[in-house]
DNA sequence: ATCGTTAGGATACGGCTGTATCCATTCGGG
DNA sequence: CCCGAATGGATACAGCCGTATCCTAACGAT
């Protein structure tokens, strides 16, 4: 075998091609012209590590779903012990863009979530972390409301939901420049306040 | 002149084969042929009513922001004598995708504003709307305050910032299914419950 | 040394895109 | 009556798209 070649290096390297440009110029810049040239590679090797522009378009999105785990676990181990409440304050602030490469992963987040309206196997891929974050955070926010942290009224999913969605909305007015980061983050922080009772700091 | 026509309504049946189109399968399906295809009418017909395909979009996202205005009012008035929650309830309302003509409203709503993420043009155009929304609740609540009808503790345009950004992200998951309208309605009842008091009924 | 597989360069294909052009029809004003 | 403007059909163009094909160079195992 000649030159052997680490194939998922490669393949890691068109996939962060492909969000640098459909966080920077949108999904619709995206081509497999476009892919090569932003690697700095031929259109043939495009074609050679990926079967398909549709699997190279998942493997975008699932690489975005990787990034925003990564991102939240990293926030979370920097925050120490975690509260109830700093779990949520680390998953919903990790949701925020709160930095270039956060910004450009948003938009490239935007960017596929639309497409996935209208596309069933990208819908597939791209609900899993949404649905797992939802989860996890109910699961949490239960668990809270049994130990005592939150009062018995509330309904967990709900709750999550309620954030999450809050979240969601807040990051599209940050990308298009509604509004601040930091206003943002007052916003959550607000509402963490009205779930937990104001932070003990 | 021979067979006089009327440009202005040969522009809306055009329009909203776009928002159709938009609505269905996406802005990327948008094409001058699917356009033309959709109205019964042929490609030069297209041409000859829009100069370009930009003025075509951006005609279609001004339609979308008419079409809101249009059922934020129709609710309003159907609801009668509004009080201050109500307002915000027929806004809010509004927003999310109740019936199938607003879930595809919605839906083209969503396409646009990725689109304009990377589009400076359909920015301008599409961000008038929003403000204006922002704008006008913002007052209201405002004068709700005055009125003692919130406690003073408020920051109203916080608020509303808030429960948009909320509108905006259940909406995105009612499109995708993850929620249903009924859910999506109670999470804003009971947001706005937490912001107003109770409701009377 | 050579054979066979792997890695990629070069190029081509049909299809779709937005836009432009050419031309025919229609009809109201003189 | 008929001329000229309004309307729109038919077609063409260059450019980009995803994909396929052909061919060559590199190199490990035999």
């Amino acid at each position: 075998m000649p030159r052997q070649v680490d194939h998922d290096e490669r393949r890691r390297r068109l996939t962060e091609a492909l969000l640098r440009i459909a966080g920077t110029r949108g999904l619709r810049a995206v081509s497999m012209r476009e892919i090569a040239a932003e690697a700095g590679v031929s259109l043939r090797v495009v074609q050679y590590y990926f079967t398909n522009k549709q699997a190279l378009l998942e493997s975008g999105l699932t690489e975005l779903g990787a990034r925003m785990d990564r991102r939240v676990k990293r926030r979370a181990a920097a925050m120490g012990e975690l509260t109830p409440r700093g779990v949520f304050a680390a998953v919903l602030g990790t949701i925020l863009p709160f930095d270039e490469q956060s910004t450009l992963d948003s938009m490239a987040w935007t960017a596929y979530y639309t497409a996935a309206l209208t596309d069933p196997a990208l819908a597939a891929v791209g609900l899993t972390l949404p649905n797992a974050l939802e989860n996890f955070l109910t699961v949490r926010l239960t668990a809270a409301q049994q130990a005592g942290d939150i009062t018995p009224d509330r309904d967990p999913r709900t709750e999550v939901a309620g954030l999450l969605a809050l979240a969601n909305g807040l990051t599209s007015s940050v990308l298009s420049q509604q509004r601040s980061y930091e206003a943002a983050t007052k916003i959550i922080d607000y509402h963490l306040d009205r779930l937990f009772g104001p932070e003990i700091s």
